[in-house]
RNA sequence: GCGCCCGUAGCUCAGGGGAUAGAGCGUCGGCCUCCGGAGCCGAAAGCGCAGGUUCGAUUCCUGCCGGGCGCACCA
């Protein structure tokens, strides 16, 4: 049939026939000749308005000055014509039933049912493929989340960070863009050596000495730690040294540490990098003299009180921003600079940032360094991921980066699970400040969100396990009468299960997540509300062929969309 | 003061300019001789305020009010 030609899907077919209805329209005179706009297709918000709804009259009637219903009358009719003549010859318009002009001049589609067979048949052959898009054209993107400094352990807000970077890599994986996930370590400047003083400071305390600590020192419980294995490993042995010996062994001893605990504990959430640059990097290979260079033959650098600026204010930054200051050390900006340099010279088309939202005013500095060296500003993406608070109890759990009272990622992930704390990241829309509630993502019950998804999946897989016991046999997918699946609660599931794909792609072109955690939900209702209406085994064989072949579709799509999101799918709970 | 984000149901949040604004939690009321009750069905309850653009605004623009986060030769 026409509209399953391949990479064809019917809204696809819809947009198609509506753009020609309107052209014979035009052509013959009952339309005035205007720039046709895309074609939008929703699904309706009710039922009794069809399968599909388009505002395209709407939409023209701006530019065709005529009253929308009129435009909608007439274009319906011309569809409805051109699928009468196509009866007769099954191509085209065979899928249509009815065009329908409805409110204030929508035009909704009324489909044969045979569109949602088809469509679950190729959800079915397209297996564990299905929901993937090419919307994304293999763009080369990078993707650099977390890059929290290696001084501490991650807390809660880079949770936020590593479970959105990670959904979002995998979303635009499967949008079909080549992505890379990439961390940048912030191996070089004063917080390192703050932190290699606050290994010091603890390190002389534990062998009895009197210390000031320092100003700016991190004060966490995990520095203490670091030190008292250095006491362990090593005992006296760096109290020998000169001071500047000893904080320089801290520092390559402190990072190497804070390092791996970096890596430790994203990967306990689930979350791997393709690339782990190092500032240092370019500081040792000179990337960043050559950038200043550049910019500086460019244009736009010049000397003020002995340091080097950056002409940002030429590109939309509210002032100039310093890049080597006048003790002839480069600021984090130089750094960040060459690094956004380096990115583009590595092939990347597309950058993406993913930020809090405490520095959010550094994005136009980076943005008009970028243009400074002759690359689109657009190119790069800053997406900003406002704060995290934990509530407990119904009360906000404090926190204090300062003092080291911080609930950790690791403690998070201990408390509540991997599985549970990624959903609860992911679920918001990014500029949606996170309330995360620890009492409801602890809970085992169906209260909890997390649960309540992969239930659907374990109880699908139970379904699936009894099938095997009672020695079912499943027909080939082409001798299933998929047509038998006509109840309501089936068609619903159907067509959820039809509109992953452009989920995927709209979320990933927004890029937002949250979406397919929205979607997931949905999704898995639609079957907890299938499965209580309509039993599945034991029912008529042509029935319960249908219905498994119906919740196998529902298992891989929701064992898919788990997947984007990081998420273990169980065949138990 | 300036900039960014947010104000939608009691609470936490979805809502790509359109037809009767959706979900979870909470509250209230129903459903287990039946594939996993971690489930299902139902009820009450809402777009911060004021302008503007538009045939049409919760959505876009402006102002105000309220909340968060920033405004370094720190990162």
């Amino acid at each position: 049939m026409y509209w399953r030609k391949n990479d064809m899907d019917v809204k696809e077919l819809i947009a198609d026939a509506i753009i020609a209805a309107a052209r014979q329209a035009m052509a013959e005179g009952v339309l005035a000749q205007v720039e046709l706009p895309k074609v939008m297709l929703e699904v309706p918000p009710q039922k009794e308005f069809g399968d599909f709804a388009t505002n395209f009259a709407m939409q023209l009637a701006r530019q065709a000055k005529t009253n929308p219903r009129q435009i909608a009358e007439v274009i319906a009719a011309q569809l409805n014509s051109q699928a009468a003549l196509d009866k007769q010859h099954p191509d085209a318009l065979s899928w249509l039933k009815e065009a329908k002009l409805a409110g204030p001049g929508f035009i909704n589609f009324y489909l044969r049912p045979d569109w949602l067979y088809d469509l679950l048949t190729a959800v079915l052959v397209a297996g564990d493929k299905y929901g993937q898009t090419r919307t994304g054209g293999g763009e080369k993107i990078q993707v650099e989340f977390v890059s929290a400094n290696p001084t501490g352990p991650l807390h809660v807000g880079h949770g936020r960070g590593a479970a959105v970077g990670s959904a979002l890599t995998n979303l635009l994986r499967a949008a079909g863009y080549d992505v890379q996930a990439e961390y940048y370590i912030n191996d070089a400047g004063n917080q390192i050596e703050n932190l290699a003083a606050s290994v010091n400071a603890r390190y002389l305390e534990l062998m009895g000495q009197e210390v000031v600590f320092p100003e700016n020192g991190y004060h966490g419980r995990d520095i203490i730690d670091t030190a008292q294995r250095i006491v362990d490993h090593s005992g006296e042995k760096y109290l020998a040294m000169s001071p500047d010996e000893r904080l320089a062994s801290f520092k390559e001893l402190a990072l190497a540490e804070k390092l791996a605990l970096l890596k430790e504990d994203l990967e306990a959430f689930g979350v791997t990098f393709d690339v782990w640059f190092s500032e240092r990097t370019l500081h040792d290979k000179g990337a960043i003299d050559a950038t200043c260079q550049e910019l500086k033959e460019r244009g736009y650098m010049y000397e003020k009180d002995g340091a080097l600026w950056l002409k940002s204010s030429a590109y939309g930054d509210d002032k100039d921003r310093v890049v080597i200051r006048d003790n002839g050390v480069p600021t984090y900006l130089a750094a960040d600079i060459a690094y956004h340099r380096d990115k583009f010279v590595r092939g990347f088309e597309r950058l993406i940032n993913i930020w809090g939202s405490d520095h959010h005013g550094y994005i136009n500095r980076v943005k008009a360094a970028v243009a400074a060296m002759g690359f689109e500003a657009d190119r790069l993406e800053v997406l900003i991921l406002q704060m995290v608070s934990l509530y407990q109890n119904g009360e906000l759990v404090k926190m204090s980066k300062r003092t080291g009272q911080v609930v950790t990622l690791k403690e998070l992930v201990e408390e509540v699970g991997c599985d549970a704390a990624r959903f609860f990241f992911i679920m918001r829309s990014l500029d949606s400040q996170l309330d995360f509630d620890l009492d409801l993502a602890k809970s085992r019950s169906n209260e909890n969100p997390v649960y309540y998804i992969q239930y659907a999946h374990a109880r699908i897989a139970s379904i699936f396990r009894q099938v095997k016991e009672a020695g079912i046999e499943m027909p080939l997918l082409e001798n299933i009468l998929l047509n038998t699946l006509t109840s309501e609660c089936e068609v619903d599931l159907i067509k959820k299960i039809g509109e992953y794909p452009e989920e995927i792609a709209l979320a990933a072109k927004e890029r937002a997540p949250h979406h397919i955690a929205r979607y997931t939900h949905e999704l898995a209702g639609l079957f907890h509300s299938f499965y209580n209406q309509c039993r599945i085994i034991g029912v008529e064989p042509e029935f319960q062929a249908a219905r498994l072949a119906l919740v196998t579709a529902v298992k891989n799509t929701l064992r898919s969309a788990l997947g984007i999101m990081g998420i273990t799918a169980p065949d138990r709970m």
